[in-house]
DNA sequence: ACCTGAACACCGTTCAAGT
DNA sequence: ACCTGAACACCGTTCAAGT
């Protein structure tokens, strides 16, 4: 590959993709530039350090899914816009699962941003979206701090299942090792594998079902 | 002040507290051995390396918790369980906001230990618990999962929003430059203060009752 | 204008040595 | 048994130097 002169995106993409790859912790200057083809120090050219660059990963899948993809498209009823919006950033969330906890990690850049919904722009463009549904200034607000505290549960509890080594490494891997350590939590025991199913995208669904009936009831109260 | 011995649990302790203070980023091996006036080296005595120590600080909140709080009291309805017991968690939260991100972000032990939950010996109590009330072995592990998420995406928010500075330090800090900033997004904009509003504590007991209410109804159909 | 090389201060961690 | 000192490989970042 002929490599031309680096941009910002390109060392902005860059990051992404490593810390999809590798993990942020794994994520180094020097290691970065080698992914790139370039000493680390030539990084700083286009990026302040290395947590500037952390933050400009986060923005920019932020901003790539509220531009590109979440102000194209508006359904007639808002309770399919709760969905699209939902789905579209969930998908985000499970593309890149090792960014996700960074996204709503990272500190807002103002009290009424709330994670995982941190662009202006594109939250200005959803409550005026609330508005033309019909939704009262109180309502609208209320909708918003309800619908992002059940995306951040959800997409980070899936997230976070999704770290789980599935096969823990035990040096004495035999069934009754395990069974010897669940042996203490009859209930968990018991239940295991209800427990243990994962219905992430139904779970999803329904939670987001019960959150857009329990705004509707709330706005013909 | 004498100096005694270092054990495993004033290493962690001091972990912790070094964590509230000043984040997880500054926490050094070096700087911590400092605080507890010794060289960093002699911590390797008592915990393995600088990422068990975090998972043990994050265990070590889990533990106190779950063992020294929440498993004395029981109250006579589960709804009133589900407030003690979220209740004990945001204060937790609360206390620690520096080390809550920690708690939800490392892997679980297990695909069936839901942050921030994270307490084997607890869960399984808890669980228990919710059968003595009258729990069928379906609507318990939904509840589980429910209160969990629940828990994650309210706590986080409150959590995320104390890190973001209270006045945005800017080198232009007329009140036109920030209304310019504004001025772009005129329904942020009017609806600044609505959003603004930190109704947290209110928030967080009227989602919770609304998430009793839902798993009540669930209950009787 | 953009990249490199050397350098600085600081990491986590190992290991032999002290007491 | 517990802590120290020196050392190693690796960081982020600065700065003068190259092209």
């Amino acid at each position: 590959m002929i490599r031309r002169r680096l941009s910002r995106t390109d060392v902005v993409q860059a990051a992404i993709t490593f810390i999809d790859d590798n993990g942020v912790q794994a994520l180094t200057m020097r290691r970065l530039g080698a992914a790139l083809g370039v000493e680390a120090m030539a990084l700083y050219r286009h990026v302040p350090g290395r947590e500037e660059l952390i933050s400009a990963a986060v923005g920019e899948l932020i901003d790539d899914l509220f531009n590109d993809d979440l102000m194209q498209e508006k359904p007639s009823s808002w309770e399919g816009y709760f969905q699209f919006v939902a789905n579209a950033m969930r998908k985000l969330a499970l593309t890149h699962p090792k960014m996700f906890p960074l996204m709503i990690t990272q500190p807002p850049d103002a009290p009424w941003l709330r994670p995982p919904l941190r662009s202006i722009r594109w939250v200005d463009y959803f409550l005026t979206s609330l508005k033309e549904y019909g939704f009262s200034d109180d309502r609208a607000v209320n909708a918003y701090k309800a619908f992002t505290s059940f995306l951040l549960g959800d997409l980070l509890l899936q997230v976070s299942a999704l770290g789980v080594s599935p096969v823990p490494i035990a040096e004495n891997s035999s069934d009754e090792q395990d069974n010897e350590n669940l042996g203490d939590y009859p209930t968990v025991q018991r239940l295991q594998s209800k427990l243990a199913e994962n219905h992430s995208a139904r779970e999803f669904d329904d939670g987001l079902d019960d959150l857009i009936e329990r705004l509707r009831t709330a706005m013909d109260s």
